[in-house]
DNA sequence: ATAAGGCTTGGGAGCGCTCCCAAAAGAACA
DNA sequence: TGTTCTTTTGGGAGCGCTCCCAAGCCTTAT
């Protein structure tokens, strides 16, 4: 079933139905009606395939993961991420195309899978690592992609959407500065990543303006999984901090699980932020306090950015920062 | 830069490019040589949509996951079937196309678009409601389909990959009723899902089997969402039971919060079994007893197949039935 | 009645591949 | 040397669309 029969069904012309297919304007409505008709009878749909090879474009977006660690992205924030995108593209008519990094793919290999990859119109990034060469790589191939997250370099020419990671971090610390903690630590995501960088960051720069104390045996790097988080605070716990900001609530639970080990009360004994506002973490004893990030948000516009950008109706550079926001709760201690 | 182009550079014909690009044995060594060096040089990569016009197949395969509730699946379930769906088809040198129905979606505005994409070769169907008609859709249409779950219907003549869980919900009950509690009650999951389903009927043949009173009030309806394994709990603390059977370990999550707010023991005061075995079931305390099912085995087989159907090694219909198994921890209670 | 203009429609060309058949080149044998 | 067979190569046709130009039709004005 194609076009020609379509139109030999309807007494019209191959062409005559590509328009009323296409919403072209220039058909009687008689025609349109009377096509439409056929085309719903035989359950007709147009081949794509053909359809691409002639206009260039397939109408499918593409997302690429690359943190994905261990068991899978446990980390809901991926999921939340990824529904984000595809509902959004769905919305705007676009199809969606998955890859998915996990640590045992051979990265060569898998890079040249996207790159020879010529189904997707365009692609959104995420969490791509600062030793990731394929957003240059692209670049250099004049393909149209969006990051999640700022890049490491070449920042002027780069497409992306991201949060404002080191001024969360810095209100985060702040908050717990101002509860009355001094010894205030961290255990940080992945440091490789623009996200867990700019965190640690944040963090940095928020301990130095405060004048605290700054120590080497407070800085934990984690990975942002809930077992980094664990293994972090362990080790964090003989050093005695007031506080300790985590570069992610799903690190904060692990943490939360070390220190009710040990036998310590959060926040009597050790006060705690998070970063993301995961949907669980109003579900832990305490309550956490964290920084909340936009992720859905994120997700949106990084892909109303990129399909903006596939039509033209979006200039190159697309760059957008989101707000992040301190949400008090129960972890950070309550005001002496 | 196409077939041609290469076909020009290395001074031989389109076809013969075209034999090298598809590891035609029909070529000289001295000329695939020549003309893959020819095509690293350009960074050529076939025109997929072109190829994908004449031999009318893709290599890519659409994962649709109709279960998305709220916030979207936060239950790691889905993203652990995500990634092995995703992994081994690409090992298989398929890509992914993906399809998340979310609450908010239109579904005939969804399937439609499911249906109208010729752009994939196969289809993996997840958690499909007993409700939903894609699945009779797509086999009138001659679509090549797996179930993950058994279907709700046309069982010959469907391809599907399943679960014991039935099976596994038994044996939750009868470990239950063998640490010496009689009074076990079930949270279930979503009933037009059939693993929602199958595990109440598990649950069932084993309180009928083992002769323990059966009342209505013991059987709280939950849908798989955290929350309402909390709320589910709420209302059955009411009720007395010994023991609860949870149909996820997601939502004995929700109930050991309840149950812990209510100042009573797990499982001491009441015995829990959790089902799926997710990562996060050891770091609960006490630790979740659960029937493990295995979920990447699951993704796994459902791509194999699909793939295996497509390429005619596999003949239909292709049904498997994977085994579930009871793992006991802490939270099922200790024989007296 | 005729010309001029706008709608609507039809059909050729071509997108970049694969598939098939036929031609060319080389190998092996008498 | 010619003949036959095998291996390697070339080129036409066609997949199902869109795009463009030209032709046909219907109005409306002169």
């Amino acid at each position: 079933m194609n076009l020609e029969d379509i139109a030999r069904f309807s007494g019209v012309s191959r062409s005559t139905v590509s328009r009323v297919i296409n919403n072209d304007p220039h058909v009687s409505d008689k025609t349109r009606e009377n096509v439409l008709k056929i085309i719903a009878e035989h359950n007709y749909a147009p081949n794509i395939a053909a359809r691409a090879l002639v206009t260039k474009r397939t109408h499918v977006i593409g997302i690429y993961i690359s943190n994905v660690i261990g068991d899978l992205f446990s980390d809901p924030y991926f999921s939340t991420l990824l529904q984000a995108i595809v509902t959004r593209a769905n919305e705007q008519d676009f199809d969606v195309m998955l890859w998915l990094k996990g640590q045992e793919t051979s990265i060569e290999h898998f890079h040249q899978r996207i790159l020879d990859n010529r189904m997707t119109d365009g692609l959104v990034l995420s969490s791509t690592s600062r030793y990731d060469t394929l957003p240059q790589a692209l670049l250099q191939r004049n393909r149209t992609f969006v990051l999640n997250g700022r890049p490491w370099c070449d920042e002027e020419h780069m497409n992306y959407v991201d949060a404002t990671n080191q001024h969360g971090a810095q209100q985060a610390v702040e908050h717990l500065a101002r509860m009355g903690h001094k010894r205030i630590a961290t255990i940080t995501g992945r440091l490789d990543l623009i996200s867990g960088y700019d965190r640690l960051i944040g963090y940095r720069q928020a301990i130095e303006h405060l004048e605290l104390p700054f120590e080497d045996s407070l800085v934990i790097e984690g990975d942002f999984t809930e077992i980094s988080g664990y293994i972090g605070m362990r080790k964090l716990i003989s050093e005695k901090p007031d506080a300790v900001f985590i570069a992610s609530d799903h690190m904060a639970i692990g943490a939360l699980r070390a220190i009710r080990e040990s036998g310590l009360q959060v926040p009597d004994d050790i006060a705690l932020v998070g970063f993301d506002d995961m949907s669980f973490a109003t579900m832990t004893s305490p309550q956490l306090t964290t920084v909340r990030q936009p992720v859905q948000r994120q997700g949106i516009l990084a892909t109303e950015g990129l399909i903006g950008l596939l039509e033209g109706s979006i200039t190159p550079p697309y760059q957008v920062s989101l707000p992040t926001q301190l949400v008090i709760r129960e972890s950070c201690g309550f005001p002496a």
